[in-house]
This record gives C-alpha cells, structure tokens and sequence, in this order.
DNA sequence: CCTAAATGTTTGTATATGCAATTCTGTCCG
DNA sequence: CGGACAGAATTGCATATACAAACATTTAGG
C-alpha cells in the first residue's frame, strides 16, 4: 500500500463544505448575539422559521420542510418548542385532513417585536460580507433551492 | 400601537442568515450521503477536523477553535467523538504545557481512505453550484475568517 | 365497507453546536 | 512554599440537525 503524499491528502482549507459550515457558524452567531443583547428571546433559526410559517399559505408541516430543506423529524422539534413558547399552533382544516401551520396572536406580535433587532443584525452582516458576497450568496440559495428542494429535485 | 403591514414584516426570504443556513443543511448532507454511500463512516465535519489537526502544527484545541471558529466546548465534544474511534490523540508537550492533537496512525489511513470519496462529493457539489459560486463561497470565507476568526478580530 | 397503500407526523438515537459555569494546570509573586 | 491569577479544557444544559423506525391518517380499490 503506497502512502499518499502530504500534497494529496485532503485540504480541509479545500473542502466546499466546511468552508460553509464555517461562514453558517459566524453568521448564525452573529445574528444570535444581536438578537440576544436585545432581549430577543428567540434563535435566528427560530425566527426564519416563523417567518417562512407567516409567508406561506396554510402550510402543513411537509410544506415547510420542502420550503427550508428542513428533515421533517427536525421541523418536528423546532415547532414543539415554538409551540411552548405559545408562537404557533396548529389548525385543522374544515374538511379534515392534516391541518396547517398558523403564527399565534403572540407570534404576529412578536414578528413585530422582532423586526428592527433583525434588521440591525442583516444590516451589519451585510456590511461585512460587503455587497457581492450577498449578492452571491442570494443567487447560490436560490439555486440550491431549485437544484435540491423543487418538487422534482433536478438531480 | 400600530400594526405592520405585511410588507414590512420579515420576510424570511430576505434573511442572510436563514439563506446561509439552508444551503449549508444542503452542502453538509450532500456530502453525508456520498461519504455514507462509500461505507465512510465519519460525517463532514469530523472529516474537516480530521484533515484540520493534520494541516496545523502540534494545535492546541483552543488554535483549532480559532482556525475553525468553533466554540471550545464543541471542539471538546468533537474530538471525544474522534478519540473514541481512535482517530486522533493528545501527545504531551516535552516541557509540560497543554499538550498538542494529532491524528493517531489509524487517523491517518482512514484520511487516505476517505481522500476519493471526499473527492467525489466535492466534484459533485461544485459541479451543482457551478465556477462562480464556487468562488464566491471562498472568497467569502477567506473574507470571515479574517473579519472574525483573528487574533485580534476587526470589528 | 374494509383493507392496503400512500402520505404525514412523531419518536428513538446520535451528531454538531453554543453559553455559562466549573475544573484543571501552570505561572508568578510575596 | 503557597496561594492568586490566567489560560485551557470540561461539564451542565439547551437548540438544531438527520436517519430510521414507528405511528397516524387519508385515500383507493375491490
């Protein structure tokens, strides 16, 4: 068995992937500490999730994942704990069938509450990322999307 | 206390920080299920640990915080999960001190053994996400990991 | 109508992650 | 020497995530 050579062994500094899981930990810090020194009781990821829930239309729970690229066993727990804190629940349809997704009264509000904490969080992450990281990174989201989380993913 | 319109609220879409997150759900299963596939039984992330330990010179786990801006707590964790499959290991410094990580013999074969896989999924992922976002996505990490990952971090 | 297949949700188990608090260790000073 | 301090690592607790398997429900076919 030949030993591969320094040169040939994988370059962490390489990897697609851990380049963005890296850059997905500051971020996802950053906007988290915003959102904490200003009494924000929720995470970012909390919050998008809200935010996707309030822009779709009635979605049940498949509908998000597919809209997040979310597991469905992940959406599972992440609604649970928006449910304790009272910011979704769920209602059922007239004519049966699994219900949708629906923001509290407390979850309208705290959307509201929210707004100017993330908007300042974006706004500073924008600054350092300067306009053309966001510009592709608005352009790479929206082609994952396409690519993995169309109905019939272009695979 | 007025209400928001709609179109001022959050709009999930719009959010770096859930764009970032998505794409990297995407990006790190992506490379899970090729690694999966091909019998590897190590995720993404411990590969980029892995190939990390073996780039840096006798790291400490605070140097590999930094290098991967992972919070010490996490890397204690991370490595315990390496450790057990006696895929690294702490060597003592000669004059006290920490001591230093480094890949164990068999860390090192698995490395060669995980090289064409991880291959395979990083030519699969750049191919999907095309030249320019490629690029973008390093840039944008050179770009992070100085603003935030320094010594002495310019913010 | 009643079962079987399909669809949707939850649960069991595990990894990856961060914050706060604690413990460990090594150094420096009196 | 012996504590105080500083730096490094771990531990307690919680969230975010995925895969597999179980469970629930809805819908088709006979």
């Amino acid at each position: 068995m030949e030993e591969l050579t320094n040169f040939q062994r994988i370059d962490a500094r390489g990897c697609l992937a851990g380049k963005l899981r890296m850059i997905n930990r500051i971020v996802t810090n950053s906007y988290n500490k915003v959102l904490r020194d200003h009494g924000i009781e929720v995470t970012v990821a909390q919050l998008n999730l809200l935010a996707t829930i309030s822009k779709m239309d009635k979605p049940r729970q498949v509908d998000v994942c597919m809209e997040l690229g979310i597991e469905k066993s992940t959406l599972s727990r992440d609604l649970e704990r928006l449910r304790v804190q009272n910011l979704v629940t769920r209602k059922a349809h007239p004519e049966g069938g699994p219900g949708y997704l629906i923001l509290t009264e407390r979850g309208l509000e705290y959307m509201d509450l929210m707004l100017p904490v993330w908007q300042k969080a974006q706004n500073e992450m924008k600054m350092a990322m300067g306009l053309e990281a966001v510009e592709a990174v608005n352009k790479l989201a929206a082609l994952m999307k396409i690519k993995y989380l169309s109905p019939n993913p272009v695979m």
